[in-house]
RNA sequence: UCCACGGUAGCUCAAUGGCAGAGCGUCCGGCUGUUAACCGGAGGGUUGUAGGUUCGAGUCCUACCCGUGGAGCCA
């Protein structure tokens, strides 16, 4: 029990035949002119109370007569099975009070626009559905950091504010840092780095920031990503400790989220096939199946979303792109032995069309060559000492990767868009509410 | 930045170049088992902005603004 003497809605099923106390907010309203049917939610559910004039006092009648949606309230009354309500019980009203009427309510129990829901995605997440998708973000973000600590990691951040791009390649928010030019973090990965030297297997949870004029349902301005890196691990560590967290993650889901999966509607069959070993596909015959499919690219070009789609359709569970040309990937990439024009990296594709939700590889540990990549990406080596540092310093083979959360969940929820995956979206040309 | 589509009541949408409308929400009235309740009534508009064509523009033309989907970039 909590701080206070109060019941949540979904708690009630152990109250059958007691009075409760019910502190919510009023979902909606049917009335039949003597009796009221209040159905009202307090984040946890939604159960129907039915209202009486006979039953109840004059000025508590009164007090319901007025309700509007939304209006803010703490009822009780007598819990009851009954099939006629939503939800299998109901609450048989004894007294009311109202904390307050709210004013019109502009988002009526009907379809609306996309502009109008995020204008108004302040109360917009008081619906059943986004109040679903924010549980399941939740266990998301709370099963991959469950996982990640029974496997021996250690939680360390990295900084927001940075004095130069990460990888030198995607456009950045600038800020002002007392006169000096600072960024907003892309990725906190080259820090993590520092911090698996120090502590071993560690990881980074934190919000990234992309200046890109990206327009589709994939991106967001910004956006959490979780980033594990460890010490010691190989290439092909790596990988198998993906498919592992992916699979423990997404079971957990499975078994704690039914309901909330089933209230956004999501088929979970596909969720179900999510087990290790993932299938595995090379750069080189990812390209060869794409030009079989028309949808050719020249050795060196990067994937799109179409091509991302076309890989992953011909799998029925995520699936590894691996080893691609060093010269589309960052410049901290190990160079594959057998073939040094690859690095050793691997997207994992989500499948359904939902694309890359995981990017790793292992890192590069040898000094000079790394000197030789960040000379080769024309990146400011004097901002670099400090990354040059870890090889100089106890240097070990080392890998990790970037999950976005936005991206997983939209996957896991069946969204058709990342802006629903978060409480408030930043997107191009949005930055209210 | 580029390509495509769109902008009419609080919301979702109609309206051959010819009187700007419906459903939902709101307000008033009715109803003791409702299920996005139902029935009756009322209120609600600078048709994104500015200009143009026309006897007449929500509708056609031009520019701009805003939004949506996609591309590039990426998680």
């Amino acid at each position: 029990m909590g701080a206070a003497d109060y019941v949540a809605i979904k708690d009630l099923a152990q109250y059958e035949g007691e009075v409760v106390e019910i502190r919510g907010w009023l979902y909606n309203r049917r009335s039949s002119g003597k009796i009221h049917f209040l159905l009202i939610r307090d984040g946890t559910g939604v159960v129907q109370a039915v209202a009486a004039a006979n039953d109840v006092s004059t000025t508590a009648w009164e007090q319901l007569e007025q309700l509007t949606q939304e209006s803010s309230l703490i009822i009780w009354g007598t819990v009851s099975r009954d099939e006629r309500s939503p939800g299998g019980f109901e609450i048989h009203l004894q007294d009311v009070r109202v904390l307050q009427i709210a004013d019109d309510y502009p988002l009526a129990l009907k379809e609306h626009g996309v502009e109008f829901l995020l204008n108004t995605r302040h109360l917009w997440l008081r619906s059943p559905r986004q109040v679903a998708l924010m549980r399941l973000r939740d266990r998301l973000m709370f099963e991959l950091e469950c996982f990640l600590r029974q496997d021996g990691f250690v939680r360390v951040d990295t900084p927001i504010l940075t004095p130069n791009a990460c990888e030198g390649t995607s456009t950045l928010f600038e800020t002002d840092y007392f006169g000096e030019t600072a960024y907003l973090t892309q990725s906190g990965q080259l820090y993590s780095e520092a911090t698996a030297a120090a502590l071993g297997k560690v990881y980074c949870f934190s919000p990234a920031f992309r200046a890109e004029k990206s327009k589709t349902r994939r991106h967001l301005i910004e956006f959490w990503m979780i980033e594990p890196e460890m010490a010691f691990y190989t290439y092909e560590d790596n990988l198998k400790l993906q498919e592992e967290l992916m699979t423990q993650v997404v079971g957990n889901i499975l078994e704690h989220c039914a309901d909330e999966l089933e209230e956004v509607g999501r088929d979970i069959k596909p969720l179900e096939r999510v087990k290790a070993p993932f299938p595995r596909i090379s750069y080189d015959e990812a390209l060869e199946q794409l030009a079989r499919e028309g949808l050719p690219l020249e050795w060196g070009d990067d994937l799109g979303a179409p091509h991302e789609t076309a890989i992953a359709d011909h799998f029925d569970r995520p699936v590894f792109v691996e080893r691609f040309p060093a010269q589309t990937k960052a410049f901290y990439m190990e160079p594959d032995p057998n073939r040094p024009e690859l690095v050793l990296a691997a997207d994992l594709l989500a499948p359904e069309g939902y694309g890359e939700i995981i990017g790793g590889s292992e890192r590069i540990h040898d000094y000079d060559l790394l000197r030789e990549r960040i000379r080769q990406h024309e990146l400011p080596e004097s901002e670099f000492q400090w990354y040059l540092d870890l090889r100089r310093f106890g240097s070990v083979p080392h890998s990790g990767f970037g999950l976005g959360i936005e991206r997983a969940l939209t996957w896991v929820a069946g969204l058709d868009h990342v802006r629903e995956s978060i409480p408030f979206p930043r997107l191009l040309n949005r930055i209210r509410p």
